[in-house]
DNA sequence: GGATACTAACTTGTATACAAGATGCAGGGC
DNA sequence: GCCCTGCATCTTGTATACAAGTTAGTATCC
């Protein structure tokens, strides 16, 4: 018999079964079945499906249960286009910086020449992608830019998982994170900026091409937890 | 004797009494205040508190209390520097629609020639310069950034009602309005941002000398429920 | 056979009792 | 005078009982 857990932990479960689709998009779940399953009574877990709720993981119907949110890929391309324009706007405040040692060590650590985590497209890989543009905005010393963006990278984890296809675009996205670093210490923010919104709208690309089919065929890759 | 609130309706009369600072930034109160203060049970009102402490309005901490948000001014400020973004962003997918019926509606509003608020600077007139925004980011199409944009506009008010001085800078706000459609009608995309950048920089420039001092002297003005 | 009204089961919303940690103060030890 | 301990109180966290609305199925009426 394990220890019960918490509001907090049934937060975060619930969150990652809902992004790994272990939750399907569209299904029903109600309260007495997740008291059940965590073993504790409804309270705890309407407090984790409210606040799943204010983050549209999820709508509660009154008296009726809970859905689990669909995959909307229009919405998808939406988080796309705002994330286009923060990024860019990280860079900016990144460039007016007077200390730009963080800067460097995280180009540092995205120099192709080192290649820390080879060509293969490991699920490690992948967090060290989206980390790379969260690290970059929290470097920024903007706390609402970095929380937006942290958002908007949950909003997208869901297709960013699947469109990563070969060790070709592995290569590319080192290549790419270390030129971004690089222009910016360069002094160049315009070139920074032309190279983040390319590399931001490959990915977007590749994740409009992806199909809820695909999406469902590949719920095992979604598992981070 | 009146019907009880229910959580939703707690959770909007909470909302607008932290924003209006009719509760008083970083001061505490305990749900059974509250409940005794709104005649109901602690349940509804813990689900407003959490779903408060959701958006950041204040925090809870565990077995000690809630305490409502503090004001700070540098994040406001950066509040006004994705908003700069963000809104830039609005006009360049507005640019790309088919369909400008509404942009046209939203321009003929903001014509100084008709000056449909007079040059007093009422709370009406506060409350349409925050709506035209609004109006504009829905027009764009992407839910996504007008929710965004709402959740700036919930975070700045508190200043913006204040940094509002004189009747002169009411023509220029239906001036800027107006021309900033304008330079969209007439394709003119990269003079509406600038026009745009000026209007919100303006806006921000009048927030960064608001004091708190200010703010707490001025508590009656920012009553808008 | 089809439509309708009723009922039983189910679900979330709310109230209340209890659990457990945090806080502050009083009192004793030195 | 100072510190430390213990207790009373207060607060949020959780469990449970009840309220009220929704849904689906069934029986009844025509």
């Amino acid at each position: 018999m394990e220890t019960k857990p918490n509001a907090q932990e049934i937060y975060e479960r619930l969150r990652n079964m809902i992004m790994s689709l272990q939750l399907m998009p569209g299904s029903r779940i109600t309260e007495n079945q997740l008291a059940d399953f965590f073993n504790v009574s409804r309270t705890p877990i309407r407090a984790a499906l409210q606040r799943l709720e204010n983050e549209h993981l999820l709508t509660i119907k009154a008296k009726q249960g809970c859905y689990v949110r669909t995959i909307d890929m229009v919405q998808i391309s939406h988080y796309y286009d705002v994330r286009v324009a923060l990024e860019n706007l990280v860079l900016t405040e990144i460039s007016q910086l007077r200390d730009w040692s963080e800067l460097q060590t995280l180009a540092k650590s995205w120099n192709p020449a080192t290649l820390f985590y080879g060509l293969e497209v490991t699920a490690e890989l992948k967090q060290a992608e989206e980390d790379f543009h969260q690290q970059l905005a929290d470097i920024s010393r903007n706390s609402v830019l970095a929380g937006f963006i942290a958002d908007i990278n949950d909003h997208i984890r869901v297709v960013r998982l699947l469109g990563f296809p070969n060790e070709k675009s592995v290569l590319d996205t080192y290549d790419e994170h270390f030129r971004i670093c690089n222009f910016l210490l360069q002094h160049n923010l315009t070139a920074a900026q032309d190279e983040m919104t390319n590399h931001i709208r490959k990915s977007q690309d590749q994740a409009n091409r992806v199909t809820l089919h695909q999406i469902y065929n590949n719920r095992q890759i979604l598992k981070f937890d």
